[in-house]
DNA sequence: GCATCTGTCAACCAATCAGTTGATTGTCTG
DNA sequence: CAGACAATCAACTGATTGGTTGACAGATGC
């Protein structure tokens, strides 16, 4: 046995929020009272939040598990011992991900506030929707997979509350916000020539939640002066 | 001199224009009758055209130039021969898109359907939206470089004209038509998963296009029925 | 307190890959 | 047609890079 990977496949032993915003290790290890010299889930964890790091910095291709190792203070070799490679660890990573992500689009909460919470999200940490974007990319084409058309159910239920206007698609609209919140991720530069603000700002987080708001407002209902300017007169 | 791309540099003496969406190679070459077994213009459009099909397809650092040329069907080292190599092949890729980004946004067309077209672009030919998306996603971070907020100035004048609701700001419109346009590009899976369309099928192509139509025209003015259903009142 | 297992590391290895070298052959020009 | 130059290729090279090996040392249990 060389791989400590291989029975943890399809358990969740991580501690899958021990790695906070800034790719930090919360010190949280309940039956460890002091600092040993040796502990396999601390090293774990480095690996990970350094891993989350380089792959979200230079995507898979690019990212080198040196540098990897390197970032977590530890040998390389440890990449290999505790998941088999670099192929693994990446796709512990992704696992983290999928497991976070069911989290998220509660269907009671409006529409532009969602929106602007996907928005805030990606700008406080950028590197689970980078990680997203250099995968779409990298993903050979070929027939999509799993079942399609069934993300779009809590969007069914909302335009039928009516709170979508009637001759939108929802799956158009989830499809648009999604690239409207991957925009500043996916193309830096652009917010710069567009807007003229640094995207990693919190200026231009406010600027662009609010403007993000305003916009998704206007797709909610066939009277766009009814959310955001009372009644119409 | 071992870098015949040395002294093009700054010209631009490429045949643009000689790829076509499908990354075939016109075979128009004026002073050329018959076909010749040794042919430098043809070589280097074979060689801009697979560079183009295979950074797209996996980036800068997931190309390999033995792909490249094995696509162009010719040696690796003319690779070297005429673009000074790996590098240098992207980079001249990059410029010839720049160019071309330049002949778009003409500012008397509405928004709307300039929206649309540049969807219609990008769904018939993903290549260039993904190199974009590939080189942003590579491009370390640090301070944005050359003058910001500039590219909105014909949105401005949209906006004077009223074709642009007044509480929106240009910049951001941008960005978001940018990010939905880009989306299907970007996150191919996403589109199935959420419209449970192929994002490859003129069908999909179809829907977006209508759909995107109808929600840009949502954010023209404050009265969204004056531009698709006559004068208000 | 000793044996055993776990965690860690330095050094090594094989594969990959971008780039170079030197030779070969088509093409043009006088 | 002959010399010169342009275009092309097969083979080689040096540098990365992901992964493996074998040794060693801290932790753990008896």
């Amino acid at each position: 046995m060389r791989d400590r990977s291989d029975g943890r496949v399809g358990t969740q032993h991580v501690d899958v929020a021990g790695i906070d915003a800034q790719g930090r290790v919360s010190p949280r290890r309940a039956p460890v009272p002091e600092e040993r010299q040796r502990d396999a889930e601390r090293t774990r964890q480095h690996l990970l939040a350094a891993a989350l790091d380089e792959f979200a910095a230079k995507g898979y291709a690019g990212a080198r598990v040196h540098d990897i190792a390197a970032a977590a203070g530890v040998n390389k070799q440890l990449i290999s011992y505790y998941f088999g490679g670099k192929d693994g660890l990446y796709r512990e990573l992704q696992r983290i991900w999928e497991q976070r992500e069911a989290a998220f689009a509660d269907p009671e909460v409006p529409l532009p506030e969602l929106a602007v919470r996907y928005l805030r999200d990606a700008l406080a940490d950028p590197r689970m929707m980078r990680l997203l974007l250099w995968r779409s990319l990298a993903a050979e084409s070929g027939p999509p997979r799993g079942p399609g058309g069934e993300e779009s159910a809590g969007m069914r239920r909302r335009q039928a509350r009516g709170e979508l206007a009637a001759d939108l698609d929802p799956g158009a609209v989830v499809l648009m916000l999604m690239g409207a919140v991957a925009a500043p991720v996916a193309m830096r530069q652009m917010v710069w020539r567009v807007t003229g603000l640094d995207p990693e700002t919190p200026e231009f987080e406010e600027y662009f939640a609010e403007q993000l708001g305003r916009m998704v407002r206007r797709l909610t209902g066939p009277d766009p002066g009814s959310n955001d300017a009372g009644p119409p007169g």
